[in-house]
DNA sequence: CGCATTGTTGAAACGCGTCAACGAGTGTGG
DNA sequence: CCACACTCGTTGACGCGTTTCAACAATGCG
């Protein structure tokens, strides 16, 4: 197996072992690179006939207002996520999409992802898998705001956002870089900026967590799993599941 | 086209011009039919090697446990919704499945899904627009709890619902018979049963809609349509969108 | 007929939101 | 080099929506 060349492939890899020939598709799939800046929508909900994305570097957050102007984040992407893959199938997108730092992105029209899955049939199963995770986890954010209070929410929340970039080489046990603000974390948690701010200061003063100068930091990695209530059989991989 | 046999076929008929074929494609998918009673779980979080099915009568929800014993339900499914279709990909379920009603439901094995796929392409892509929309559903419904009010979010929910059912032939503009009990809606909404009790008897008092003796009926749609902000242009269409 | 489940209502407690003020960090232009 | 504006973080006081607890009525099932 050759070296892994993106995070996406990084990604994939954990689920099924990638041939040389099938690094060399997804390697094709990042050929229309294209750069964004922070803070200006790729995609606004009630958009039609937009492409979708293959995330290379930097954060992206997906969105939805509400007529009162209040916000709700519905997932963070990070390298290697797609970006608007559901939304290509319906008439108009369903959800709107903004950089939050600067970000590089592979445009893929939904053609030459079928001729890929055609090719090496494999990478269909892969991708699948990557759908379903994705959706497992704004299953798994569904009932943190349902049922979790605002610290078991939000120390869940870091907690999977640590595991995924683990994925893709981009934290370790001990926590990782962090370009979110407080405010973007509210709108993802459903709660307030202000209240945020508590929550946060809580998880640090009990010695569990910073969330601090772009960075989260684990003091209490196993304290803070027991308290989140946290389970990563679904994002935590050994080694490839097919081989 | 012939007529339509089952909830699915009706429900993918919306959205892809069904072939005489296709139809007795899908009708195969439903020969192994099983009969589950109300109350047992078909399905348990953690659960390994288990089948997918596909709903063709009677109500499902969908629902994770917390450890202080609380619990989410991720969604309900009607006839014509898979169920576990995304946790057959994972080496364990991720959700629990009880049937709320005394079920019929279909039992479908990857390889037969897949198999129907390569005989008749089209199916695949009614099914992956289905599965989108599922994923839709639960995103907008994380908008739901995460940043609509009680009143809103009861009252959008049951709108969805009726949506839903609409298109599976089972419910008109007028209401829909409903077997929810008041405590699987706090569950689904995120809200203890008490507080679901006091807001279906606002919106009753308000004339908007009732919510009794197994029924759901819309008394002003469009005042219900608006205080909710409902929007189903991912759920509504006059005819199919593939010809 | 009896018992469990579901629906209903009130009163009190609590978590979180809102409002408001201020400090720290950062980039911009004079 | 400083002044200014702007965003982000921080903290306190207060109010409101929702939960919790408790009791009882209505319904339905064995």
């Amino acid at each position: 197996m050759t070296a892994l060349h993106t995070p996406l492939a990084r990604k994939l890899g954990a689920f099924v072992a990638l041939s040389a020939k099938e690094l060399a598709v997804l390697d094709q799939l990042h050929s229309r690179r294209r750069v964004f800046p922070a803070g200006l929508d790729i995609m606004h909900e009630g958009q039609t006939n937009h492409a979708a994305y293959i995330l290379a570097s930097g954060w992206v957050c997906s969105y939805k207002l509400l007529p009162g102007g209040s916000r709700q984040i519905v997932d963070f992407q990070i390298p290697g996520d797609f970006l608007g893959l559901r939304s290509v199938l319906f008439r108009t997108a369903d959800h709107s999409i903004e950089p939050i730092t600067r970000i590089e992105a592979s445009e893929v029209l939904a053609p030459e992802l079928l001729d890929a899955f055609n090719t090496t049939p494999r990478l269909a199963a892969a991708v699948l898998w990557a759908a379903s995770r994705d959706e497992a986890m704004v299953v798994e954010h569904l009932v943190g705001i349902g049922r979790r209070d605002a610290r078991e929410r939000t120390a869940h929340f870091l907690l999977e956002l640590g595991a995924r970039l683990k994925l893709v080489g981009l934290a370790t046990t001990e926590g990782y870089a962090c370009p979110l603000s407080q405010y973007l974390l509210a709108d993802a948690l459903g709660l307030s900026a202000v209240h945020v701010n508590r929550v946060l200061r809580e998880l640090r003063e009990a010695g569990l967590m910073t969330f601090q100068h772009g960075a989260v930091t684990f003091q209490d990695f196993k304290g803070l799993v027991k308290l989140a209530d946290f389970d990563l059989h679904y994002l935590d991989h050994d080694g490839p599941l097919l081989r």
